[in-house]
RNA sequence: GGUGAUGUAGCUCAGUUGGUUAGAGCGAUGGAUUCAUAACCCAUAGGUCGGUGGUUCAAUUCCACCCAUCACCA
């Protein structure tokens, strides 16, 4: 029976570069939607940039653009890395369009009906200069809680707890640099406690496969034990200035970014439905018999399990068949950093030369059902794309197609079906068809690897290199290399919803039309045509990751901090990102080893002196213990009356270079705070705790 | 702080409804081979299954506590 399915992924924010993380999401659901279609079913893969609210507003004021000539510049990008790596979107499409407006105006009007609207009068932080309403992440302020300054509105990078932006304590406006005042204003709500949609999640959300059993329990978590109400309304409005869909009949009230999102999907398949003739309703309506599944990454289960669902209930939609949730990218085993350079774009991936279905057999390998984060392990992904897909898979046509060509002008001879090797694949055909069907891809990449090895063992077994030196022996040799060749093939069809591009350079090696799965129930005919066989894939070259890597490695030097770039709501990041050190003026980072070259010394000062004929000078005599006394200039006359430094403890630098002034040689430097923008006057200089002896290392 | 997940060979991961010798691939070592992008084939070594206690005839598998990492919540 053909399935008619509509799958999504979740939607990239239009601010911002396609990354590795994401590519998680995108390659799984692709691998999935490339089986489903290899399968015979009708499926349909959409997806669009998610193109509305503050940091999209902010961003393009930045740069002067309009919101629409950013967002439709990044579209063009977010396209291209796609493409870039197979991903086989059937509509890449974007919120900021007629069909998703439309589809918001539509739930909103029908939830409003439902008496599932309501408007409420709230307070928040306003910022008088900008004349706008800020959202958390774009207030900041000294910690509630330690003190430290310059922290987001949500949380502390310090001390890590957590609070809202009204315990800042002097808070001041990240986009203006203003004092934000409280100010009123009406916002629009969705009903989310209401009973209706407590009766209708608690069913929906234990629903049989609806969830993984992780994300179900969660869900459970959210929702509160039976007679508890732990969920509140939801906040579905944004006053002006704000990029995205004015509410109807609100004036100078637009959808929350995250209303029209998950509508994106349908704004987007709307637009696939009047190119492909499809019915709309048919996917859409209540009691549809088409399966819809969303493929998201687990911190947006929230949106997708709760909020997105009990709208289409309660706006006489279908529900979603599924939702499947994954987990984050970690590389080398930690959080995706830009100092080390383990937060690769798409776009540097690619544009250093690296082979996309590399990333995707990866990320095959690794990937599961589960919502557990999965490791990219540079070493280990040269070593497993090398050995497991040039050195064994690919390697097997390599190894065979020679002969054929050279011997028998292409020709193949009649498979021999009863081989082990291939009874095994016909064995193990089903239980890797359902391995993809329920995202176990990893298991379903290990059925394969162990039965390519079987493959390997049976041209090793039956030596072609040895048959070709004998004369006579022709038809085993070309019955050798013709079995080797089938098995080959019949890899490339298990493989191809992984590695697509290398499947159409099978289909034109082998001649033979584009592979669907059924295909692996035989076998190429005697007599069958084979073209001259040329490399399929190159190594991965471990210099390429390197380059990969310092390529993507950023100084804090090089982004500016001045906005936060990051969106204030959490969208598909399927991946945990570090971001360098907070704090406006952190450098980029250096090893220990780089701060150990630095020879920090408690040094004594034994003489201080006026320097005729210079303005800011300070001449010192300093004592460093074992390493002697030492001369040091010191810009530091404005702050300090020389007489008063004799005796005091500090802190120098004993191992610079001396340097010759006018005044004479000056052979260290002793340290001093002050504030680089010269807002806050003054030369502080260091002094260590009492015990500190001359000569002791700092460190 | 609370809840949950994870922690198995150098690396990446399976597995164990508690039961004799804990598995795979990669890597390492040795051998064989030369058709192939030095690939492939055979063999060997390597783990007190995060730690400590408990239940049991028996625990890596169950329980408690602890540690580490991650997430969610307050």
């Amino acid at each position: 029976m053909t399935r008619k399915i509509l799958v999504t992924s979740a939607l990239p924010y239009a601010n911002g570069a396609i990354h590795l993380g994401h590519l998680v999401e995108y390659i799984q659901t692709d691998i999935w939607v490339r089986f489903q279609k290899m399968r015979g079913h009708e499926c349909w893969y959409v997806c669009a940039d998610d193109t509305h609210g503050t940091p999209i507003m902010l961003r393009a004021e930045k740069e002067g653009i309009t919101p629409e000539a950013l967002i439709e510049r990044v579209h063009g990008e977010h396209a291209r890395d796609f493409a870039g790596f197979h991903v086989g979107f059937d509509n890449y499409y974007t919120t900021h369009s007629d069909e998703t407006q439309a589809c918001a105006n539509e739930i909103y009007a029908r939830l409003l009906a439902a008496g599932l609207i309501e408007t409420r009068t709230i307070e928040q932080y306003y910022d008088p200069l900008k004349e706008m309403f800020l959202p958390d992440r774009f207030i900041k302020g000294e910690c509630p809680k330690c003190g430290a300054p310059d922290q987001y509105g949500d949380n502390c990078e310090s001390c890590g707890s957590a609070y809202t932006a009204n315990e800042l304590k002097n808070p001041y406006s990240a986009v203006s640099g203003a004092t934000p005042v409280f100010r009123r204003s009406e916002h629009y709500f969705f009903r989310l406690s209401d009973p209706r949609c407590q009766t209708f999640l608690r069913r929906w959300t234990q629903g049989e496969g609806r969830l993984q059993n992780e994300a179900a329990n969660k869900l459970q978590e959210w929702l509160g034990g039976d007679g508890e109400n732990h969920l509140t309304d939801w906040d579905i409005s944004r006053d002006a200035p704000y990029f995205g869909f004015e509410i109807p009949d609100a004036p100078g009230k637009y959808f929350y970014v995250w209303l029209d999102a998950p509508i994106g999907y349908m704004g987007a398949f709307r637009n696939l439905c009047s190119r492909e003739g499809l019915d709309f309703d048919e996917y859409w309506q209540v009691g549809s018999a088409t399966e819809l599944y969303h493929f998201i990454g687990k911190d947006i289960l929230y949106f997708h399990a709760l909020f997105w669902p009990a709208e289409l209930e309660h706006a006489g939609y279908r529900t979603p068949t599924k939702v499947f949730a994954h987990g984050f990218l970690t590389v080398d085993g930690a959080k995706m950093s830009k100092s080390r350079g383990t937060f690769i774009t798409a776009e540097s991936y690619l544009a250093q030369g690296l082979d996309p279905e590399w990333l995707r057999y990866y990320y095959a390998a690794k990937l599961s059902s589960s919502m557990e984060d999965i490791d990219l392990n540079l070493d280990d992904f040269i070593a497993r794309v090398n050995s497991d897909m040039v050195g064994k898979f690919v390697n097997l046509a390599s190894r065979s197609a020679g002969f054929i060509v050279k011997h028998f002008a292409g020709q193949l001879c009649t498979c021999d079906e009863s081989l082990s090797a291939i009874n095994a694949i016909r064995d193990r055909r089903p239980l890797i068809a359902d391995h993809y069907e329920a995202r176990e891809f990893s298991k379903a990449i290990r059925e394969i690897m162990a039965l390519i090895d079987l493959a390997n063992q049976y041209v090793d077994s039956v030596k072609p290199w040895e048959l070709a030196r004998q004369p006579g022996r022709e038809a085993e040799l070309q019955a050798a290399c013709t079995n080797a060749l089938n098995l080959f093939r019949l890899f490339a069809i298990l493989l191809k919803p992984v590695l697509p591009a290398l499947g159409a350079k099978v289909e034109a090696f082998l001649n033979v039309a584009p592979f669907v799965w059924e295909d692996a129930g035989a076998v190429l005919a005697a007599g069958h045509a084979i073209k001259v066989y040329r490399h399929m894939m190159t190594r991965v070259d471990k210099k390429q990751v390197d380059a990969l890597v310092a390529a993507n490695r950023e100084t804090l030097a090089a982004v500016p901090q001045a906005a936060p770039q990051a969106k204030p709501e959490d969208q598909v990041a399927a991946v945990a990102v570090t971001e360098p050190a907070a704090g406006a003026a952190a450098g980029p980072h250096i090893s220990i080893d780089d701060f150990m070259r630095v020879d920090l010394r408690i040094a004594r000062i034994k003489e201080a002196t006026r320097v005729e004929g210079a303005d800011k000078l300070v001449r010192l005599v300093v004592d460093i213990g074992p390493l002697g006394t030492r001369q040091v200039f010191a810009g530091i006359k404005a702050a300090y009356d020389p007489v008063t430094l004799v005796g005091r403890l500090t802190v120098m630098v004993a191992n610079l270079a001396p340097r010759r002034m006018k005044f004479g040689l000056s052979e260290g430097m002793v340290l001093a705070a002050s504030d680089a923008d010269g807002q806050t006057p003054g030369i502080f200089l260091l002094s260590p705790d009492a015990g500190a002896e001359p000569g002791m290392r700092v460190k």
